[in-house]
Order: structure tokens, then C-alpha cells, then sequence
DNA sequence: CGTTTAGACGTTATCGTCTAAACGGTGCTATAAT
């Protein structure tokens, strides 16, 4: 198929007249059954890459995805266009997911989402050995390295799938957050001759500042003075739970319109908070860095950091939601750089926990041993055997 | 770092008080216990 033909149909499927050069580049790749990492920046059109072939092939196309929001909103947006696409997740009964397996097997469906954590479902196993496989695609392809080696190791194993599949089969990984380290982490995972497409992540209408304070409270006043200042809608995330609701108590106090969010409020709740977000409903959202992936407003204009996050990644990740619209959008991180008795900043020390905490101590591997030479336990029994989490265990 | 939790203590049945240790942030899925 050449470009010419490619964009007519494109132009009935998905009403655009035309392909960005790297688009295309990398749907030819696709279509030509190669390996590919595209790296762009949010807004960019990265999906367009994998749903577009995914229309040309004879089978389907699975699709990795981190989030149940995720797979929901792209779903729908595809249905709209006529593309027949589901998804498989934990929000359906087993009687749906089913159904939707069996669908995949009898080719009634050209795109298929679900999370990495189902590769460890042997319905599921069994059942991708009779589909009619034409492209595997991980979207947000970071996790892979952010998540998959503490949080959510399921996306670590992906590359197990990888491995096995045909030389010719396309493979896709998108994502718009990729330092060097993390790009050539994603490229060794994948392996096979993989073409990695880098554009240019630059954010024009992004202005960065950084406000070095020596104490909590000064954070608290300067706040208090100046987001009623800031144009429009933003975000303010805060390090710590605990912390999402003193600064949205304060804001109230101080009269700034705000609401707090964070991972523990109920699922009703927080898909409140996020509807209210995208209705401008508060002058700002307080939060833990819950809130981010999946939320696509174009015009958030500004976001504060009361902490810094665990990584340049992490920080680019989170930044990344904010002015999609293109206008100017204020950056806001502050450090309280005052040192304890130890000659060590205060605000390093959160991010430590948080980069230390990714790898257990040797004490926690040791007790976890203990437990199952006593005895054989589920992975729950172990959590509430040795008072350790999920992710500290797996 | 600040805050929360676990558990030792003492004195002797009911817990307050103290100290040491652990924790802090992201979500998928399947399953046990209600």
C-alpha cells in the first residue's frame, strides 16, 4: 500500500486528510510486519499509528494497556468510527470477558485491549493460541520500565509474549515519556530488530519555574497569594494522601476553590472529581499522583509541585497532562531545600523513600522465605502473614 | 522528615503509657470472608 492510498482511506475511516511524516513511517514499518518504539509527545496522534493498520490486517490486534479508563474511552472512540473494538477487564463478568474471547477466536473483532496482568490467565492463554494474531501493541510503553519492576511486574512479563510470537508479526510500543535510559530499557525488552521513531518532545508553550523555599509554611503563603492569579483550571500535586487534604483544607480556608484526590477515595467518588475537572468545577485539583494517565483535558493550565517526584520521568509524566491546547501554561515545582542535622534537604527525603521503597530490604525478602518454608500460602495469606503489600511480595 | 502502628511494660483484669519500627505513591486481578 503506498501513502496515497493509505491516506484515502484514512480519510473515510478517520476523517484526517493526511499523515504526519513520522506516522507514516511508522505504519509502513507496521504493515511490513517490523518492530516498533514510537516515542511523541502527548497530542501528537499515537494511537492513530496502531489503529489505522490495525483496519488493514486480517486479524486482530491486542493491545496492552495500563488503565480500565484507558481501554474504555479508546473502546468507545473506535465504536463511534465503526471499528469493532472491546476490551477485557475485571469491569465485566466472567460471562462477558468470555464472550468476548470466543468473539476474538471467531475474528468478530479487529481490536482487542487488555491489561498485561491477563497474560496470567490461562483461559485467556489458551484462548490466544486459536486467534488469528496480526499485531501486538503496548500503549504507554514506560510502565514497562516506571512500573513493571516493583509496581506492576505483569508489564515486565509482556516481553515473555514477545518472545514467542512469529519474526514477521508487527509489534508495536508507543509512549510519550522516554529518557535515553528508559527508551534503551523498552528497546533490549522488545529485542528482534526493533526501529525506534523519536520526535521531538519539546513542550513550546510550556514556562518552568522552580521556587526554593525553607519551610513548609512558605509554600502554604505563597500558594494562598497567588493560584487565585494563575489563569484557568490546574493541578497541584502533593507528595503524600495526608498531604491532598491539609492543602485543599488550607484553600478553603484561604478561599481558593479546590477539591483533594487521591488513589483511596471510592471509584464513584473519584470519577466525580475527574468529570468535575474536565467542568472546570474548582480552581484547582489536589492530588497524589493518582490523577494523571487518562485524564485528557487539552486546556489544564497550570500544575504545582509541593514535592518533587521520584524521577525526571515521573515529573515529565505528570507535567505532560497540562496545556495539550498549545497556550501558555505555568510549571510550578517547589523544593524546600533546608537541611536537617544530617546535611540533608527536607524535601529529598520523600523521593528517596518512594526510589528506596521500589526494592524491598533484605529483611522483607528474608521474612517472606520464612513464611512459606513454614508453611504453603496464597499470595494473600502471605500479604497477611508477614504484613507486607502485594507489590512487596510478587 | 512527620505520622502511624505494633508491642512491651507494669501491674495485676483492663488498659493507659511509652518506645521502637515502619511507612509514605501509582492498579490490575482473583478470591476469601461476609
Amino acid at each position: 500500500m503506498t501513502r496515497n492510498e493509505a491516506e484515502k482511506k484514512l480519510k473515510r475511516t478517520f476523517g484526517f486528510d493526511k499523515f504526519y511524516d513520522e506516522q507514516w513511517e511508522t505504519i509502513d514499518l507496521l504493515l511490513h510486519g517490523k518492530r516498533v518504539l514510537l516515542i511523541e509527545k502527548t497530542g501528537y496522534g499515537k494511537s492513530l499509528c496502531f489503529q489505522f493498520p490495525a483496519t488493514q490486517f486480517d486479524g486482530i490486534t491486542i493491545i496492552f494497556s495500563p488503565l480500565i479508563a484507558l481501554m474504555r474511552d479508546q473502546v468507545h472512540g473506535l465504536n463511534e468510527k465503526g471499528i469493532v473494538a472491546k476490551h477485557i477487564n475485571s469491569e465485566q463478568t466472567h460471562e462477558e470477558n468470555s464472550q468476548v474471547i470466543q468473539d476474538a477466536i471467531d475474528g468478530k473483532i479487529k481490536i482487542l485491549y487488555i491489561a498485561p496482568e491477563r497474560q496470567e490467565n490461562q483461559e485467556w492463554i489458551e484462548a490466544t493460541r486459536r486467534m488469528d494474531l496480526s499485531m501486538i501493541v503496548i500503549d504507554e510503553a514506560h510502565t514497562i520500565s516506571v512500573w513493571g519492576h516493583d509496581f506492576r511486574p505483569a508489564f515486565r512479563r509482556i516481553i515473555n509474549l514477545v518472545q514467542l510470537l512469529p519474526k514477521e508479526l508487527p509489534v508495536l510500543a508507543t509512549t510519550a515519556t522516554a529518557t535515553k535510559r528508559v527508551q534503551t530499557d523498552i528497546e533490549q525488552q522488545i529485542s528482534g530488530n526493533l526501529t525506534t521513531i523519536r520526535g521531538n518532545l519539546l513542550r513550546e508553550n510550556f514556562n518552568l519555574f522552580v521556587i526554593e523555599t525553607k519551610s513548609e509554611d512558605e509554600k502554604l503563603l505563597w500558594l494562598a497569594e497567588k493560584i487565585n492569579k494563575l489563569p484557568g483550571t490546574g493541578l497541584l500535586y502533593t507528595g503524600t494522601r495526608v498531604n491532598t487534604e491539609i492543602y485543599a483544607r488550607w484553600f478553603d480556608f484561604v478561599g481558593i476553590n479546590s477539591t483533594d484526590y487521591n488513589a483511596g477515595l471510592d471509584g464513584d467518588t473519584r470519577k466525580e472529581i475527574e468529570k468535575g475537572l474536565m467542568d472546570n468545577n474548582w480552581k484547582c485539583v489536589v492530588s497524589t499522583n493518582a490523577l494523571g494517565m487518562g485524564i485528557d483535558k487539552p486546556d489544564i493550565r497550570f500544575i504545582i509541585h509541593t514535592q518533587i517526584p521520584a524521577s525526571p520521568i515521573h515529573y515529565y509524566q505528570e507535567i505532560g497532562r497540562a496545556g495539550r491546547d498549545g497556550q501558555r501554561t505555568f510549571i510550578i515545582l517547589f523544593y524546600n531545600s533546608k537541611k536537617d542535622d544530617n546535611g540533608v534537604p527536607e524535601d529529598y527525603k520523600l523521593p528517596k523513600a518512594f526510589v528506596d521503597g521500589g526494592r524491598p530490604n533484605i529483611r522483607k525478602y528474608q521474612k517472606v522465605i520464612d513464611a512459606v518454608k513454614q508453611e504453603q500460602l496464597g499470595e494473600k495469606q502471605l500479604m497477611k502473614k508477614t504484613n507486607l503489600k502485594q507489590t512487596q511480595i510478587v
